[in-house]
This record gives structure tokens, C-alpha cells and sequence, in this order.
DNA sequence: TAATTTTTGCAACATAATTGCATTTATTAT
DNA sequence: ATAATAAATGCAATTATGTTGCAAAAATTA
């Protein structure tokens, strides 16, 4: 995977920013917040080049949101499936309640969902919370 | 279904604010934000007491959280099984993007997802979202 | 290397959420 | 029913979060 690469691919100019804001993901190992990255960066990017870069990112298909509870949205990387407008991102999010860390579960499986009349489905997100591996 | 019961029942004192919340809640037909109170109430609430109450009703498990990806907390009705500190709303939600009703799907069944090694569930969310019956 | 395009950072603004404290309202005890 | 106590409310102040316009800086293209 390398970061260059990701950011040629999708036509985006490479930028200091976008390179290091790639490379915190890449390293990662869940999903950030906004939060995450504007604290953690020794290099501090302004707020809005955060929200900007991520939005960015996230039309292009290289990250995705996850939805919370506690109202504060997560980024991940997309695997490759993903695209300009559309997200294959057809993944388990777990999210662990003690350290707080987001896991794609890419190989867990479920069964899809049988809608009522009427209803067409658009995405779906799946958030399991609880204790992770690390943390038991 | 007893507005007072429900207050009565959790140790909470009966004030206008409450019992009014509480009746939007139950004449609502899917879930609220915090917004749709706020705006919605013609006595108006200060926004601090909406949100205490909010918060005292999630905590009592009279109300559960919906999250959704654009990062605003819906707030539904829980159903009976809901005790304090843990919710037991095991439904699917549904939120149409077209009149952005959130429905909570009681009665589509979904198959329990399976866990990898060490990870234990503690909550699950499952939200869908598309078009409802009433937009199509 | 110059011209053009894109991105960044700042300032200003708008909205959302939290906290402390005095006042008001509800509950409990008399 | 009323007084004493406890709890909830509303206001003000503060902090956090998100957005927009625009000039300066950086990246891309010619």
C-alpha cells in the first residue's frame, strides 16, 4: 500500500497534509476521529484543512464513516472496492468499549437484511460495541 | 402506556418538561433529535433542559440512542426489555433519506453475528438506510 | 522556469454542547 | 395543608464543533 500511489490514483494532488493525514490511517489501527487527528499530529494541520482533506477523501472512496452513538464520526481506510460515490464498505464495525479502538471486521459475516414492503435499502452499518481482544 | 407510570416507575419526579418530552416521544413516528425537540415543542424548553432530559431518560432506559452517519444522535422510545445501564433495543433502525423518518423495524429478524476469538458484543447497532414505503 | 490550478491557513461566523449557580418547582415529612 | 428538603430548571458564560470566503502558499502543468 503505499500512500503515494493512493493519492495519483485518485487525482489528487499530493500535498504535506494528505500525505501525513494518509499515513496516521495507515498506521492506525482502527478508525479516527476529526479529534484524533487534529490532537495526535505533531505537525498541527489548521481544523480546516482536517475536515477538508477527510471530506476529500472520503467523496473519493479512500476512507469511510462509521456512525457512533455518542455522536462523533469515524474514518477508516476503504479496502479496495470502494468508489467515487459509492462505498462497498460491507463490513462489521466493532468498536471497544474500554480502549476505544474501531476494527473492521472485513471476514465476519451476516446475512442481509429482509426489509418490509415498501422500504429499499441504501447502506447498511453494523456497529457492534463491547471488549476487544486486546482488552480482555 | 402511561406517561406518569414511566416516570413513576424510575424514580424520576414529574415536572412539565418531562411529561411533554416524553408525549412527543410516544406521538412521534420514529425517533427524535435533539433539534426536532427543541424546534418542534410550542412551549419552549431551554436547550440544557432537553438535553438533561435526554440524558436522564437514556441512562433510566426509557429512551436508547440511534447513531447515524451525519454525526446527529436520534433518540427513540425503548421498548420494555430496557433496564438502567444496559438498553435491549435489538432492532433494526431505519432512517429514509428522503423525509428522514427513522423507523425502528421491530419485527425484521437478523441473524447474531458471530464474533472473532476474544471479542465479546456488548451492544449492537444496526442501521439501514434508503426509502421508505411512504416516499416511494 | 513561468503560468495556472489547487490547496492551505486565517478570520469570521454559525451551531451544538457543557458547566456553575441562583431561582423555581416538586417531593417528603411534619 | 404547610414547611423543610431535595431536585430540576433557566440563564449566563464557556467550550467544542463545523462552515464559508478569501488571500497566500504550494503543487501541477505547460
Amino acid at each position: 500500500m503505499d500512500i503515494l500511489d493512493i493519492l495519483k490514483r485518485n487525482n489528487l494532488s499530493v500535498t504535506d497534509s494528505r500525505k501525513k493525514i494518509l499515513e496516521m490511517f495507515h498506521h492506525a489501527d482502527g478508525a479516527l476521529a476529526h479529534a484524533d487527528i487534529e490532537k495526535n499530529s505533531s505537525e498541527n494541520f489548521d481544523r480546516v484543512t482536517i475536515y477538508r482533506t477527510l471530506q476529500t477523501f472520503e467523496t473519493k472512496g479512500i476512507i469511510h464513516t462509521i456512525p457512533t452513538a455518542d455522536n462523533s464520526i469515524l474514518y477508516a481506510l476503504c479496502k479496495e472496492e470502494c468508489s467515487q460515490g459509492h462505498h462497498r464498505d460491507n463490513h462489521i464495525h466493532f468498536i471497544c468499549d474500554s480502549c476505544n479502538t474501531t476494527y473492521c471486521l472485513d471476514h465476519v459475516p451476516y446475512s442481509s437484511i429482509h426489509l418490509p414492503e415498501g422500504f429499499t435499502e441504501n447502506r447498511t452499518d453494523i456497529i457492534v460495541s463491547g471488549i476487544c481482544h486486546k482488552c480482555h
